[in-house]
DNA sequence: CCGGGCGGGTTTACGGTGTAAACAGCGGTG
DNA sequence: CACCGCTGTTTACACCGTAAACCCGCCCGG
């Protein structure tokens, strides 16, 4: 017989099926809900199955982080002043915030190494920055805290909702503080803020 | 007999007792070491002892945030000018985070009612933003920002070292990542490019 | 003076976790 | 055909948070 599966058996594990499930358990249950035997119940197979294809659960996520990265590598393309692109780049990491909610956090604990997942984004900003006037090393402090600021921004999130709505002087700051508009407008008045600062001192 | 322990019994355990033993432990052994068992050797007590005086965990968590927060009313003094108000609290901010490294963390997913612990700065900060010309919802983002950058670039420090040291376009950005001394430098940037963004709009 | 409740601390127990180790079947190669 | 290496399963262990039962010393009403 050639090699279709005479009868409906699951396809073979692969490093690649695991993380790409691992992700959508992370989105479907969150971080906490994410369990080795969840993940292998998603893949139809036992849990210690899926040490075959990764040592530890710990490196299983370092995966799942460089999945994640890699995504940052497509969508709208990026406009090639620095300041544009650096907001892209923003952008496309809220995305990526929203499309997966529960594993995002992960990109807190970043292993550096993981960086190289984004490479393409990466290097085009960085010219992107060379162009706009900025030395080797403003245009590496620029990248970074745009990233930083954004991954940041998502994971410090207030929670609970909030409790006293009037005649408190922490009113003003507590208020609206679960609307996800406001969140949106906070976030681009920081970027903003953040942008007009960085950029490179002019030479005239 | 007086109140006098006449044995060296230990005394009452107590919820405060148990928060400042909880962020001990979480200190020396980071917020994944810290286990209710562990705290209850910390305490000279069985685990199950702290559950008179914490419903559980998740609260006994939430009641270290608070007391960290709390630390952030002392220090030295705040200046009235907004900029410097909210560049000293952004400083008690690392200050807590370098006296706290492991529980810092715990800020990432604080309870919003949780702020209320550090209700005098913020108090104080607040009417330094509004003697600035902050309008007040102005005055509340630009709080709220620099308070997230501050916890946000805390709690994304990435982790490994720098693997590729030359000829790779990443190399500006992964180089001296792990640096102490650029960290500081990359903070003080970035905190500085975001203050100069807000500043209130001119009303000449 | 006594007895009883009760509040703080301990013991035991349960279901869940990550993962080490032994085992089982199956395909390809001698 | 015998064997071996891969892949997945089973079993087992130490540890986790915490519910429930227990135990004991102190305080208070009679």
């Amino acid at each position: 017989m050639a090699s279709v599966n005479p009868s409906p058996a699951r396809e073979p594990l692969t490093r690649r099926r695991v993380l790409s499930a691992a992700l959508d358990v992370i989105d479907r249950d969150g971080l906490d809900g994410f369990t080795m035997r969840r993940l292998g119940a998603a893949l139809g197979v036992e849990a210690m199955a899926v040490y075959r294809h990764v040592p530890s659960k710990a490196a299983l996520l370092d995966g799942v982080i460089e999945a994640m990265l890699a995504e940052l590598n497509v969508g709208d393309p990026m406009p090639a002043d620095w300041r544009g692109a650096l907001s892209t780049l923003a952008r496309r990491h809220r995305a990526l915030e929203r499309r997966h909610p529960g594993a995002y956090a992960l990109l807190a604990g970043m292993p550096a190494a993981a960086y190289a997942a984004a490479r393409p984004v990466v290097a085009d900003i960085l010219s992107s920055l060379a162009e706009g006037g900025f030395a080797g090393r403003d245009a590496a402090r620029a990248l970074r805290l745009v990233v930083r600021f954004t991954i940041g921004f998502a994971l410090t999130r207030p929670s609970g909702d909030v409790p006293p709505p009037h005649s408190d002087p922490l009113g003003p700051v507590l208020a609206g503080l679960a609307d996800p508009a406001e969140e949106d407008r906070l976030f681009e008045v920081g970027l903003a803020a953040l942008l007009d600062g960085l950029a490179p001192a002019e030479v005239p």
